[in-house]
DNA sequence: GTCTATATCCCGATAGAC
DNA sequence: GTCTATCGGGATATAGAC
């Protein structure tokens, strides 16, 4: 929301949040690898060295994106799969609102999943995506720990879930698969593979749902021998 | 192999083959988005103007990188499958040779996949993946009209299957999943998801083939009403 | 087929004034 | 917090000589 000031030129009062809202257009247009500060600064109204005083470089300013992002999810999707009682159907739901995400907010994604941002030097990033991190590790460690296949009777003593961390075994195994079905629904959606419109969003993600769960139902097949 | 002249420059016999070989060195210390064909003249000591005997713009260029990698997975990689009489283990085969592609060959796999290249605009990128395509289409084709669970009563008449083109139905849902599952796991091979080394690379695919197989078993749960 | 030379454009980033 | 001015670098692409 940019405001005149007394001598007629545009002030913005969050160059910040303005420089980002701008980011998400530009990448909408040309992609993550077309977008420059320059151009947005262009697009703003202000010099091409304004950012600077906000952000030290680029690759700051994607994390400050990304951050964004997560955000975002974590607060408008991430909730839906609290319709869901059941593990796997909290997992297929957790993975149609991911693939949702992708296709209604396709910039952000990008930023998240394309840029190749390196996380290890943007903690604000790591930060950020745990809540995603966190309720996905729970749902899949429930998964197969008390899977409607597993064969605990009831009343047996288990071993109870380390409270954070990785997976391991037949969780990581099955983790991994949901991962990369998630994640390449997403980018063939991406890549217009399920054709432009918000049709091809809800097909995308109705694949990706029914992935999830048949890879639940078949994830005895999933197992690897110990390495 | 390039030699030298007799004024003690150096001349390419064959500059076009030598900047490709060149593109995959670059692209596989900067990625895609990193490379320029200045750069590539650089390194083989010819003019940045060079390029342009052989190609009219970047995007040709990177069209030209595309037909070599596809040539190569044709060549290299999809012979793999024929050790596999059956359909379900063929397929995996096919997913798996995929996935080790893309780590074996990961600038190829990157321009294939990740340039985001205009196929419409490069008809010569379309005709060399055909053989890929076929392969593909030909094995789920059979995977979802004579598979073990489809429970046709031997002899019942079937309607013949397309010759060529897109699938459709049952076969359409298993295609996409594996598609994706497939795509999925070699990008995040890619990102460095599953390690760095050899053994990150036979990780990723016996899980790509693994998925693969689970899909196929729990292809019923994939099936989505007509539209 | 390759070279030199050049034109044009854009980007990231810094310094110092207002 | 934003501006102007500017430096340095790199990319694409063309024109014309050898």
């Amino acid at each position: 929301m940019p405001r005149t000031g007394r001598d007629g030129r545009y002030h913005h009062g969050d160059l910040r949040a303005a420089l980002i809202d701008t980011a998400v257009e530009i990448i909408g247009e040309r992609g993550v690898r077309g977008f420059s500060l320059a151009e947005a600064s262009r697009r703003l109204g202000v010099a091409s060295s304004a950012p600077y005083a906000h952000f030290a470089d680029r690759d700051e300013f994607l994390a400050a994106v990304a951050v964004h992002a997560y955000e975002l999810f974590n607060k408008q999707f991430l909730p839906e799969i609290n319709e869901f009682p059941e593990p796997a159907d909290r997992l297929a739901a957790l993975v149609r609102s991911y693939v949702r995400f992708a296709g209604a907010h396709r910039p952000l994604f990008e930023v998240i999943f394309v840029a190749g941002l390196d996380k290890t030097r943007h903690p604000e990033v790591k930060a950020a995506e745990k809540p995603f991190e966190d309720a996905y590790t729970d749902i899949v460690r429930t998964l197969s720990t008390d899977g409607p296949e597993s064969g605990h009777p009831t009343g047996e003593a288990r071993t109870p879930a380390p409270e954070s961390g990785h997976l391991t075994g037949e969780a990581a195994d099955l983790a991994a698969a949901i991962e990369a079905a998630a994640y390449g629904h997403a980018m063939l959606l991406l890549e217009g593979d399920y054709g432009r419109g918000g049709e091809a969003v809800e097909l995308a993600a109705d694949r990706a749902a029914r992935a999830t769960l048949a890879l639940v139902e078949s994830r005895h097949l999933l197992r690897r021998r110990a390495p």
